[in-house]
DNA sequence: ATTAGGCGATTTTTT
DNA sequence: ATCGCCTAAT
């Protein structure tokens, strides 16, 4: 047990108090995945059984860190930890449970798109407008909903305006809806065993026999149901640790509660409190910066934080005329940082408020060839042809679920539409059978056209054969039949089109995706690699190891560090956002939403706004955010605005003198285009596509702009294709590369 | 009755 | 880029 001679004393107190209700407030950087780790490892040094252990994390990331830290030291035992997210912990509970409730254990998982369409769905079926009701907007009041507890009926009862009563109708009917689809969407993960523990109290118990020691991570971002639910398990044996800082709850948005850890003391009036307050990650100035800011929050838990590391440099402001000069000047400082500090590219990370937020940057740094990559954004899964794919393997694992089932129907185009869909959701409903039985019932449906007919029964036939051999292929195997079966393979090959040619690869890609997972997985079922699909974060995919700039919202920073950092777009307006219409609890959250993002900085901490950005179509001219002001007295005075034209030029000669002389042996040269950098160009107007030029685009190859059209982010290019034919793209998303 | 093609919106953050 | 929604073509 000498492992505990690595932490400080109030670490190590907090780690070998294992008995009781524990509240660790850990201050940004000082050592909470380090107390919680060791922790872990110490009750099974101890002689805790690890399945007695239930740890619950933020991200499936942190728990497979923390699962490889604990395995270091106490070894193989580690390995029956219940490790990993509320959602995917109790998503794994409801699987064995999910009779006890109603559901089958084959149940889908909607993601919120998936639950966007399932209340469109009902919505349509209920006669409500989605005109009037944005299905957006009810879908969020919904959410809300279930993450404060509210039953249909409670809510229905509070509902305060006639939209919230539409709301509450349409949040009745979905439930109805999501049951009968033997589905849930990410709130029923939390919700659903909250009803399963209440209803059968022997479940309950034997639960919280199982689980004696309950560890949760980042308690400030619970929510009601989480507090709830952890509660419930924790009661019989009290032995509660939760970790947290008030200072970095980000998520009310999102129904979190900092109440959770606020009033952690007062559900337990006997819990053992520990304070970590020396921060081990960043220099004294960052630190210094960060408290400044937070001291503008009124409501929060008194600590003060400090530090042993250096003082290190003063921030430095980027003061910068538009998002592309922001860009370029944010690359600019990586690659003299880069040199300077003799550091690789993993040590940068590019953090903005908002997703769109990263076109720019990314432009900059794909023109410098500099390699970068996203976190989060659109996603490999979120292509139509993979979700096509995927719908199919969901309706075998689950064929109650509907929502797949009208996505894959008519697909590949089988001639059935609306109305030969209204009939089929008729007659399932007067004879209460699933969409795909009633397929395959085909026959029985009076006005359904030959066409229809024979189109519907293709599709019951095909998955009669395949739930058929669902039991005796390995998930490899049936995956690939399937879409070998489907024949959308040779359509996509046919059309001969760029973009066909780009799906064809992306559904090789998923049919590889998921051999991986089988072979890293071998007991995997389908269920489980499609829980996987919805249940695995943006920042879970993220390889913090590969040697590239990281670009990402300040959310998924949250846990991570990195030596040098920049938050971009300190605007009024963006950062604060929305700043003339938020109240001071929001307001707030961003300010701590900043504080997570400047802890994140090791070495150094860049700042940057721009007095012009393209925002939705527009360019606004907004002002420079009030946070900067905040910390206004660690920020270095000597980046001081200067004429923009001017500072291109000198950073443009810095870069050429150094390109030369570094290529031979820095290690950096080669991160960036052989040609020098032309700031002229980048960053005055974008490189303005001319009719006639000769363009480049992803996936249709080389091509001759025809025309354009529109303006900011509905600007758009006609361009001819050689192979590809005529196409308008629209600029925003179309990464045209001038050739 | 079905489908293709065009238009407009999407985005604040996410399990 | 993708989706829902609308209209025109088949």
């Amino acid at each position: 047990m000498n492992f505990l001679n690595d932490l400080n004393p109030v670490q190590r107190e907090a780690v070998k108090a294992v008995n009781g209700p524990v509240m660790v407030i850990a201050g940004a950087g000082s050592g909470k995945t380090r107390v919680l780790t060791y922790r872990i490892a110490y009750l099974v040094s101890i002689g805790v059984p690890a399945y007695q252990i239930l740890a619950l994390t933020f991200t499936n990331k942190a728990a497979s860190e923390m699962k490889g830290r604990i395995a270091s030291l106490v070894g193989e035992k580690s390995r029956s930890i219940w490790m990993g997210t509320f959602h995917a912990m109790f998503a794994r509970i409801l699987r064995t449970e999910a009779e006890k409730i109603g559901y089958e254990r084959s149940f889908t998982i909607y993601d919120s798109q998936d639950s966007l369409n399932a209340i469109r769905t009902v919505m349509n079926a209920a006669g409500i407008s989605s005109q009037q009701f944005p299905p957006q907007a009810i879908r969020s009041r919904i959410s809300n909903a279930k993450n404060n507890l509210f039953t249909p009926e409670q809510y229905s009862a509070s509902a305060q305006s006639f939209f919230e009563e539409k709301a509450a109708a349409v949040y009745d009917v979905y439930q109805k809806y999501l049951k009968q689809n033997n589905a849930m969407d990410f709130d029923d993960l939390l919700l659903k065993p909250i009803e399963l523990f209440r209803g059968h109290k022997k479940t309950l118990e034997q639960y919280q026999d199982r689980f004696r020691f309950i560890l949760i991570d980042e308690y400030q971002d619970t929510n009601r149901a989480q507090y709830v639910l952890v509660n419930l398990l924790a009661a019989k044996y009290r032995n509660i640790c939760v970790v947290g800082d008030d200072a970095q709850s980000i998520y009310a948005f999102r129904g979190a509660d900092i109440r959770n850890i606020l009033d952690f003391e007062k559900d337990y009036s006997d819990a053992k409190t520990f304070r970590l307050e020396q921060n081990y990650r960043s220099t004294k100035t960052i630190l210094g910066a960060a408290d400044l800011l937070i001291k503008n929050n009124v409501r929060q838990i008194p600590k003060t934080l400090w530090t042993d590391n250096q003082q290190g440099e003063q921030l430095t402001l980027l003061d910068c005329a538009d998002e592309k000069d922001e860009a370029a000047q944010i690359v600019s400082q990586i690659y003299r940082d880069c040199s300077e500090y003799k550091l690789d590219l993993k040590d940068f990370a590019v953090l903005y408020r908002t997703n769109a937020q990263s076109r720019a940057v990314e432009d900059a740094l794909r023109r410098q060839n500099v390699p970068y990559v996203i976190v989060g954004g659109t996603e490999f899964y979120d292509r139509k042809e993979i979700k096509d794919v995927l719908a199919y393997l969901r309706v075998l694992a689950n064929p109650k679920d509907a929502e797949s089932f009208l996505r894959i129907v008519n697909v590949p185009n089988r001639g059935i539409g609306d109305a030969s869909l209204e009939k089929l959701k008729a007659f399932a409903e007067q004879n209460q059978l699933t969409l795909l039985e009633v397929a395959g019932r085909a026959k029985e449906i009076t006005g359904l056209g030959e066409k229809q007919r024979s189109g519907l029964l293709s599709v019951s036939n095909l998955f009669a054969k395949f739930i058929g051999l669902k039991p005796t292929l390995s998930v490899t195997e049936l995956s690939r039949s399937l879409v070998d079966q489907i024949g959308v393979l040779p359509l996509y090959k046919a059309e001969g089109t760029a973009e066909a040619q780009s799906r064809f690869e992306n559904i090789q890609e998923l049919l590889s995706a998921i051999s991986e997972a089988v072979e890293s997985d071998p007991e995997i079922t389908l269920e489980g690699f499609l829980e996987n699909v919805a249940l695995v974060s943006d920042v879970d995919k993220w390889d913090g190891e590969r040697n590239t700039v990281t670009l990402m919202t300040l959310h998924s920073a949250k846990g991570l560090e990195f030596p040098i950092v920049f938050v971009s777009g300190l605007e009024e307006g963006l950062f604060p956002i929305y700043a003339d219409s938020i109240g001071d609890t929001e307001l707030e959250e961003e300010r701590r939403l900043l504080y997570v993002g400047m802890t994140r900085a090791m070495k150094k901490l860049y700042v940057s706004f721009a007095r012009s950005r393209f925002r939705n179509g527009d360019r606004t001219y907004p002002e420079p955010s009030r946070f900067l002001a905040e910390i206004g007295e660690k920020i270095s005075s000597k980046e001081a605005p200067v004429d923009a034209g001017l500072r291109f030029a000198d950073l443009g000669e810095q870069v050429k003198g150094r390109t030369g002389r570094a290529r031979k042996d820095d290690g950096v040269s080669k991160y960036f285009s052989d040609d020098s950098p032309d700031y002229e160009n980048q960053t005055d107007v974008a490189p303005e596509l001319a009719v006639g030029a000769k363009i480049e685009h992803e996936m249709f190859g080389e091509g001759t702009v025809l025309g354009l059209s529109g303006k900011g982010d509905s600007a758009k290019a006609v361009v001819l294709f050689p192979e590809v034919g005529r196409k308008m793209l629209l600029l925003k998303y179309a990464k045209l590369k001038v050739v």
